[in-house]
DNA sequence: TAAAGTACCGAAACCGATTTCGTAAAGGCA
DNA sequence: TGCCTTTACGAAATCGGTTTCGGTACTTTA
């Protein structure tokens, strides 16, 4: 501690009085209301004035206080998370990418996230409400959008702006929604395609919970893929529920058991096709030449895996970006429906993908 | 859309105006003072107006709004927290787990947690100057402390309280600071003790980063727990500076390529350890039988791995928890250096230890 | 019984901003 | 010159609370 004291270069003077905005007011001669408009930009304050209070601002450091201004507009410029303790695969090891991403977006902007958790559905719905009275966010980012999402319908009746991280209702327009996605759909299609040009002709897809949008959306870019390569669809290649891996095994089992086997599978997601990787062990196959995979996400495992998994990845940090600019600009007064985005996940080619085997 | 407009089951009066002090106040015919005070437990407040008050709150659901008390109290009642995105292994898949912990233990005390990022050690100051001088957070939780921890260092001089995970300062006394920490000493000592009683007389060791406070203390646990069963201290033995997956698999070439190779290593963390197991399917070597090992940190991919990593894991979900009580607590009046807190880790018995082989 | 406490509550100032309203000076037009 | 707009700023109200300061009414003490 003694050793701590002593290091320390910093300004020492520890109480630091901050400067108000009655300070700058006198500095400058002025009264606070001529200061506070000339900082908000109101048309009334000659520009010689405003350019003069700028600054004198930037030179006294001054930075207004959040709280006091949120009295009076009823804002705090913090948007606000509720991480979902119970959801089935925990975030990965996204989360703190996509904080990352979030946070560094709104601190330029000079916004901040602040974040809660719910362990339960009606949890969740009794965290938003205190957050939103007391005052604490403005807006809401939700991740992991379901079908007929519940926080977004509470949310929405509660005229409390919102953005989604994934478009919300399979086939139902969402119109009036903001959302930032990833398009999953494109990827699976190009997937497909990729095994195509390789020779494969049997191709079988594994899919999660249809609750989800992105299950859905995956599916049908599976199913998009086939048919732009003229290949019929078969029911029997197509697997869904499947959230880990030890599911995304037991369903490469099932998929090679098959009369007629796929020479390759495409995995919704990249945790459950290292679950085929396990089961090629067993068997003795070889990923890459006996099995092909191609899957989506980019978790680090797949890269460390061998042969690393092909897969599609998708940048969290940039949707935390994105999703922070979505939400501040909708806050700021542009309409929601104005405000979607759809990105391309980035194809990140590994060993895990081949042409098929003559046998 | 119009689907979720229409299942919408919730109030669906938009405004609902909330219900203020003063609301409450001639609800009770009373003043905002006395209304302010009684719910404040103010000692000129008679115990039945008190209760009445607090009865009348409760029905009308009164809130008060932070950033209203913020104005005059000065505190917002919200704990802070810096990511830091420039970090070698980006928290892994704990800060899930992490984050749940302290959002539930603040959300009990009508506290919220406020996160930013920084992307290097400069921002990092600049982003916890922000955030102190725009008055979002009351104090900060420390995520890794390191030996001389910059930022201890930095929000001491500021008088600003926060509490670390894990201590400061190896070897030097940490007075007056608040810290959780697992004690990762005591694991690396037990895990020894348990390869000694599996019969293991040569025991090696894999540690971090001279720069990090819990790879000093692990060392010096492992080195203890040879102390204790009276075996010599090797120095070719230990090996520090490891931080990631390759570089552990670097380390256990070196130490099997000895001339007398340990038939044990003992890993300060998961990571690491998985290392050993490439070497160890490179060399033919059974893990348990010809290897055992022994680490720390309780990742998910320890659990999948064949065998199963034998680890002592630490429970993130609970330091979450405790960091934000101790913060609080100290936010209250307790004296920082009342709140430190050394819980141990949990051992996590696997498949990768087992009695040496004998050759 | 008068003086001195004590218990309890109201009135008003205050925190640090924003916003409404009023008004003096400058400019435009006849 | 006289009247009407603008232009540009100050005065004061306001937001939703907290806190200081008095001032009753009721006890206690001398």
């Amino acid at each position: 501690m003694e050793e701590i004291r002593d290091t320390v270069s910093h300004d020492q003077e520890a109480p630091a009085r901050r400067v108000r905005l009655s300070d700058l007011a006198t500095a400058l001669g002025l009264t606070k209301s001529t200061v506070s408009r000339a900082l908000n930009d109101y048309a009334d304050i000659s520009p010689d004035t405003r350019d003069r209070v700028r600054k004198m601002a930037a030179q006294m450091g001054y930075a207004p206080m959040p709280s006091a201004q949120a009295v009076r507009t009823g804002r705090v410029r913090a948007l606000g998370l509720v991480l979902e303790l119970d959801a089935p695969d925990r975030y990965g090891p996204f989360l703190a990418d996509f904080l990352g991403g979030i946070t560094q977006a709104a601190s330029v902007e000079g916004w901040t996230l602040t974040i809660a958790s719910s362990t339960s559905r009606a949890d969740m719905e009794a965290t938003i409400t205190r957050l939103l009275q007391e005052h604490k966010v403005d807006g809401f980012i939700l991740p992991r959008t379901r079908v007929q999402d519940p926080r977004a319908i509470f949310l929405q009746s509660k005229r409390v702006p919102f953005v989604l991280f994934g478009r919300v209702g399979y086939g139902q327009r969402d119109a009036g929604l903001s959302w930032y996605d990833v398009d999953g759909s494109g990827a699976m299609r190009d997937g497909v395609a990729r095994l195509v040009r390789l020779g494969h002709k049997r191709i079988g897809f594994v899919g999660p919970c249809e609750a989800f949008n992105f299950a859905m959306l995956r599916r049908d870019g599976y199913r998009e893929g086939l048919a732009l390569a003229q290949i019929a669809h078969d029911p029997a290649l197509e697997i869904m529920g499947v959230s880990d891996r030890a599911e995304g095994a037991v369903a490469a089992r099932a998929l090679l058991d098959l009369p007629e086997p796929p020479t390759a599978i495409v995995y919704a997601t990249d945790a459950t096709a290292l679950g085929a990787y396990d089961v090629a062990r067993e068997r003795g196959l070889t990923i890459g030449r006996d099995l092909s995979l191609i899957a989506y996400d980019g978790i680090p495992e797949g890269r460390m895996i061998e042969p690393p998994l092909t897969t599609f990845a998708v940048d969290s940090r940039h949707a935390g970006e994105r999703l922070a600019a979505l939400l501040i600009a909708q806050l700021r007064g542009t309409p929601a429906e104005e405000l979607t985005e759809l990105v391309a996940a980035q194809l990140q080619p590994g060993g895990s993908d081949g042409p098929p085997r003559m046998t």
